[in-house]
RNA sequence: UCCCCGAUAGCUCAAUUGGUAGAGCGAGCGGCUGUUAACCGCUAGGUCGUAGGUUCGAGUCCUACUCGGGGAGCCA
């Protein structure tokens, strides 16, 4: 922004001088003779306020009649006022109308989630997605730093690849001048190649993955940071991913608290959020599926979500039956959408219900050798208060390309990380197979061609050492950090299956 | 791909057992010197997702389709 303008972030700086501000109007309230102009500039919100008589008359109608989200600088003293959002307000002295806008689409008041989809380019304006927006930034930022300042070396690997790195069938095919090639799924098998040159690297960037789901937890497009170092072990890559997830949640607790708090996020939980996390195999996990205490926390949490809904339900035929004619309109108004309110939730609850003797039956008969599926991450995941790291998954269940442990051929070293409270994975890792035959075995049981693998298998062949790295994913890490239910407010501009809005 | 729920004004939602379509917000006009989703008064705004069917009569019941939401499988 250019020097003559100041900035909301640092109105504190310039208490009792005279400053402009340049931004768009987020809403305005008037009184016959004072007028709350709330002016969003990138920065923050702040009030300005413009008393009659201290504007020119005909700009205190024009004011009057500003629409929400014209743009326009204002020019007024810097003052501190407790009942001004943020401690400061603007005393107005004037104004300059830059472009007026004429029925912006999105009011302060609900919206639905078609509609801030379909109105995606404006919807980033609001505070919701900005406060979002900056924590993403925050993420990332410490993502980087992180690694750079612990010596890792960036590595751009390709978008366009020939080669599978999970699964087939959820790969975007891309026509190359006639031949067919892949948008990626992961950095990993080109990451492996550079380690052998630096030691530590990483690669950063979108992944794209033609996953059928439709759920809170997926997108087509995402974001993924993927770490990759050479002579390590299991227990060093688990040490490497707590420390940088705590890292990241200590960026943004630094960078972000007022964001987090408009957001409503766990802040006291995510204070607590340090390594070390927990550390399950498994083995371990599958045995306290079927256990007992799985069975009792289930039903302990069925009874409480009945206990829910009895109260919602009390509460909403309470309301229901408030009198229509004692009260003010501006009460009815707020019992109505405190009515929406809980009726939704109360849906929600609902659903939780239905699916919670589901969830029991899956976890209480869940048979060694099966991947843990969404649910069983759920239970895992809301009977933790940190991270949890799940570790030695069976070899069946898992990619080509990870180490099996050569205490138990039967599972491979990897690990997946669950953030707590039912947030459920945000990095999945391995160790890699470093030995060339066994390797050459895994590529053809899972019926791969060969051919596109010879020169990952070299790397197999000329030194080849213990290397190891996990992927973390970018959008589920800021749902989590910031109570989102569903990762599409993640990410600016959300891929979905099936769905692109703009 | 499968299961459940939904579609009514620009937006969010009402409409008893089937009986001629309602409110708030937003928009427009007016009022109010401290508002925080301000408040008060007036005005405009609708082919009830689409196509059939049942009925004297359908927003409401039935069928199909379209679109959206939630969940499952799979995953970061």
């Amino acid at each position: 922004m250019d020097d003559q303008y100041t900035t909301i972030n640092c109105l504190s700086q310039h208490q009792g001088k005279e400053v402009t501000l340049a931004g768009w109007l987020y809403k305005g309230r008037s009184s016959g003779k004072v007028q709350f102009l709330v002016l969003r500039d990138g920065t923050g919100l702040c009030q300005c306020v413009v008393e009659k008589g201290k504007v020119p008359g005909e700009l205190f109608e024009q004011l009057k009649h500003l629409g929400q989200e014209s743009s326009l600088t204002v020019t007024g003293t810097v003052r501190a006022d407790e009942r001004s959002l943020g401690g400061y307000e603007l005393a107005v002295t004037d104004v300059q109308i830059i472009s007026p806008a004429d029925g912006y689409p999105i009011t302060p008041k609900s919206h639905g989630v078609d509609f801030l989809l379909k109105h995606r380019h404006l919807h980033l304006r609001s505070q919701h997605q900005w406060c979002i927006g900056k924590i993403r930034h925050t993420v990332i930022d410490a993502i980087r730093r992180f690694l750079n300042d612990n010596g890792f070396v960036l590595i751009d690997t390709p978008i366009l690849t020939a080669t599978v790195g999970e699964e087939q069938q959820s790969l975007f095919e891309v026509d190359y001048f006639g031949s067919p090639l892949y948008l990626t799924q992961t950095g990993q098998l080109h990451l492996e190649s550079a380690v052998m040159s630096f030691g530590k690297v990483y690669c950063f960037g979108p992944t794209f993955r033609a996953e059928k789901s439709k759920t809170r937890r997926h997108l087509t497009e995402f974001w993924m940071v993927e770490p990759e170092v050479a002579f390590i072990d299991l227990d060093g890559l688990l040490e490497l991913a707590e420390n940088f997830v705590s890292f990241i949640i200590a960026q943004v607790l630094q960078n972000n608290k007022n964001e987090l708090e408009t957001l409503d996020a766990d802040i006291t939980s995510l204070e607590k959020t340090k390594a070390p996390f927990y550390r399950l195999t498994y083995t371990e996990t599958v045995d306290i599926l079927r256990s007992r205490r799985t069975r009792d926390f289930l039903a302990g949490q069925l009874k409480e979500l009945q206990n829910q809904k009895q109260q919602l339900e009390t509460k909403i035929s309470e309301l229901e039956k408030q009198p229509a004619s004692q009260i003010k309109q501006w009460q009815k108004d707020k019992i109505a959408a405190e009515l929406i309110e809980l009726r939704t939730v109360l849906t929600e609850t609902d659903t939780k219900i239905e699916n919670n003797p589901k969830h029991a039956e899956l976890a209480g008969e869940f048979r060694w050798g099966k991947d843990l599926g969404g649910s069983d991450e759920t239970i895992i995941s809301q009977m933790h208060d940190k991270p949890i790291f799940v570790t030695h998954y069976p070899k069946e269940a898992k990619a080509f390309y990870m180490k099996a442990d050569r205490d138990n051929e039967k599972v491979v070293l990897n690990f997946d990380l669950l953030a707590p409270a039912g947030f459920g994975e945000i990095i999945g890792g391995s160790m890699r197979e470093d030995d060339h035959d066994l390797l050459v075995a895994r590529i053809n049981e899972h019926d791969l061609d060969i051919e596109n693998y010879k020169w990952y298998l070299d790397l197999r062949k000329y030194g080849s050492v213990p290397h190891g790295g996990f992927g973390l994913g970018v959008e589920r890490t800021v749902a989590w950090l910031t109570a989102q239910k569903h990762i599409r407010q993640c990410i600016p501009f959300p891929r979905m299956m099936d769905k692109v809005y703009i």
